[in-house]
DNA sequence: CTTAGGG
DNA sequence: CCCTAAG
């Protein structure tokens, strides 16, 4: 029997591109030209706020990565890369893995020369359990107060869809990678206010019904049943939102240790992939002292980082998927919530009405660290001077969002207040699926060994820590809206459907969800429901019109009779209410 | 938000 | 899986 484990990523940050910036006309490197007179700090998040649109942009630009092992870390780093062709402006989701490629497209890794330890993951219908574990270097380690990290080079790169591999990043620049056994508890530790949902050494059951089913038959209702859970279930979207919302708070507590990248060193070539942009004067050679009204400022934005990614997915998923489900992630941080910060010698300008001049980025002083970052749209709890500055560009086109993201704020506001950094320990316990396997077919077992671990702590405000599960747009660009991905539902699953149905009837998938799904993030009562329909569909076709991983002939029969069980029920009561 | 159904 | 009308 193959029992899933669940493997959670949270990138810590993306890499992206050049920036087509505003001056497009700059053809070449995403150059800004700015004037140095009237230009303020929100030029500068004008340019960047393209960084949340430039998926949709038709740029040509490439970053360009030279070969630069500085900065090499441990952790994982992921990059994303402008198309190179067409405008379409797609891109992919490249997978490092413990410096391997496991993909099957043409060179792993060209540019300018140099070993490059991150090797691509370039099988992607492996699954990731062949790649990502047995490794031994996937080793959970505790690196801060927030997360853990995965020993070994786990890294990601977003990159153009027809796979130029030729500017591959093959150096990290310190992005973290989480492995989280468990995303489940892992929610959950986030979720601070949510009541605490019983977090025990036990596995959470798959089935906590106390009622009896009408189709008392055979097995196992030996499950352990447990109180329904608090009525503020959290459905997905529900935790993404909170995800969102949590990493609101990151960047006004000043401590975007994380999307920021330096100036400081960034070469001329790129050749660091780190760095952020590059600064040079736009009057190359001439001598104009600081305050002169023509000076401008050229930058050259090489990357971005985008905060902090979790992904939840499961150890059976292919390398594809993963890929689709971190590309997913991307885009929709990369879609709206995000705000643009800019950092002077690693200090954050928060005033939005000074001039480059005022602010000290002038031509003249190139040694000075300029950095930007992508933050969370609504980080500014409390901004010292642009309260009433509406970010333009950025929040304009947006403002449903907008809206949502601050109504969840006001719900967790307390949380961005305090600023308190929780640490929370738990005992986990496997995921659903996992707990689905135990409880099913192995109710009498204990300790089975990969059943608990002891999980992460993370902070009730994971500062920049943005949601990402295969989310879907609600509005606006459908350029982003993505299908999810289909995950297939498994002989265990059927058989807590059909236990749950049968038991609860037909017409509750809510309640059927609570009970026999209540773990599995990515089932919504509306997919049991689907999947109810296609079972009682399929166990009226003959087996050999039936694809898919063969449900047992004993588990379509259930269907059958509980189907028409519950029919009849609804008839009954619809006939004879009274 | 949930259900129920069609797509 | 998605979308959506209804309740």
């Amino acid at each position: 029997m193959v029992l899933q484990k669940r493997l959670n990523y949270g990138f810590n940050g993306f890499q992206v591109p050049t920036i087509p910036t505003a001056s497009r006309s700059a053809r070449g490197r995403g150059t800004i030209r700015k004037s140095c007179d009237n230009s303020q700090i929100q030029a500068f998040e004008i340019l960047a706020s393209v960084a949340g649109n430039f998926l949709q942009e038709n740029d040509s630009s490439v970053l360009d990565n030279a070969a630069s092992e500085k900065d090499h870390h441990n952790f994982t780093d992921l990059n994303i890369k402008h198309k190179k062709d067409d405008g379409g402006g797609s891109f992919n989701g490249g997978i490092f893995e413990n410096g391997t490629c496991i993909e099957t497209v043409s060179p792993c890794v060209t540019g300018s020369g140099g070993e490059h330890d991150n090797q691509r993951v370039m099988d992607d219908s492996s699954l990731l359990g062949n790649n990502l574990e047995g490794q031994g270097q996937n080793v959970l380690e505790r690196e801060d107060e927030r997360i853990i990290h995965i020993k070994g080079n786990s890294g990601g790169s977003i990159e153009p869809r027809h796979g130029n591999f030729d500017s591959l990043p093959n150096g990290s620049t310190g992005r973290k990678l989480v492995n989280r056994d468990d995303g489940e508890n892992f929610v959950r530790c986030t979720q601070l206010n949510s009541k605490n949902k019983k977090i025990s050494g036990s596995p959470p059951d798959m089935l906590k019904l106390k009622d009896i089913s009408p189709f008392t038959s055979e097995e196992n209702n030996s499950r352990h049943s447990s109180v329904l859970d608090d009525p503020q279930r959290m459905y997905p979207f529900k935790k993404r939102k909170f995800f969102n919302q949590t990493s609101s708070s990151a960047s006004d507590r000043g401590s975007h240790c994380q999307g920021i990248f330096d100036s400081s060193d960034a070469k001329v070539n790129g050749a660091n992939h780190g760095a952020a942009i590059e600064e040079s004067s736009s009057m190359a050679g001439q001598r104009v002292h600081p305050g002169s009204k023509d000076c401008n400022v050229k930058l050259s934005i090489k990357s971005f980082k985008v905060p902090e990614l979790f992904i939840d997915i499961p150890e059976t998923a292919t390398i594809g998927s993963l890929k689709r489900t971190v590309l997913e992630a991307v885009t929709a941080v990369l879609g709206d919530e995000l705000h643009v910060g800019i950092l002077l010698q690693g200090k954050k300008i928060r005033d939005d009405n000074k001039t480059l001049f005022q602010t000290g980025i002038s031509q003249d002083d190139k040694r000075h660290r300029l950095g930007f970052m992508l933050e969370p749209r609504h980080n500014q709890i409390s901004p010292p001077s642009y309260n009433k500055d509406p970010c333009f560009l950025t929040t304009a086109p947006r403002q449903k969002l907008s809206r949502q993201s601050t109504s969840l704020m006001l719900q967790h506001g307390t949380y961005n207040v305090s600023q308190e950094r929780s640490l929370i320990k738990i005992e986990s316990c496997a995921e659903s699926d996992l707990n689905m396997v135990s409880s099913l077919t192995d109710a009498s077992a204990n300790n089975n060994s990969s059943k608990c671990r002891t999980l992460v702590a993370v902070p009730a405000i994971n500062m920049g820590a943005l949601a990402v599960v295969p989310f879907r747009r609600k509005s606006g660009n459908h350029d982003f809206s993505q299908r999810r991905i289909r995950r297939p539902f498994s002989v265990l699953e059927v058989e807590a459907l059909v236990q749950a149905v049968e038991k609860l009837g037909t017409g509750r998938w809510r309640d059927v969800k609570q009970c026999a799904f209540d773990n599995a993030k990515h089932r919504t009562y509306v997919d049991l429901k689907d999947k109810w329909k296609t079972l009682v569909h399929t166990a009226r076709i003959s087996p050999q019109q039936r694809r898919g991983e063969p449900v047992p002939q004993e588990l379509l029969d259930r269907v059958l009779t509980a189907h028409a069980y519950w029919s009849q029920q609804q008839c009954k009561h619809q006939l004879k209410p009274m």
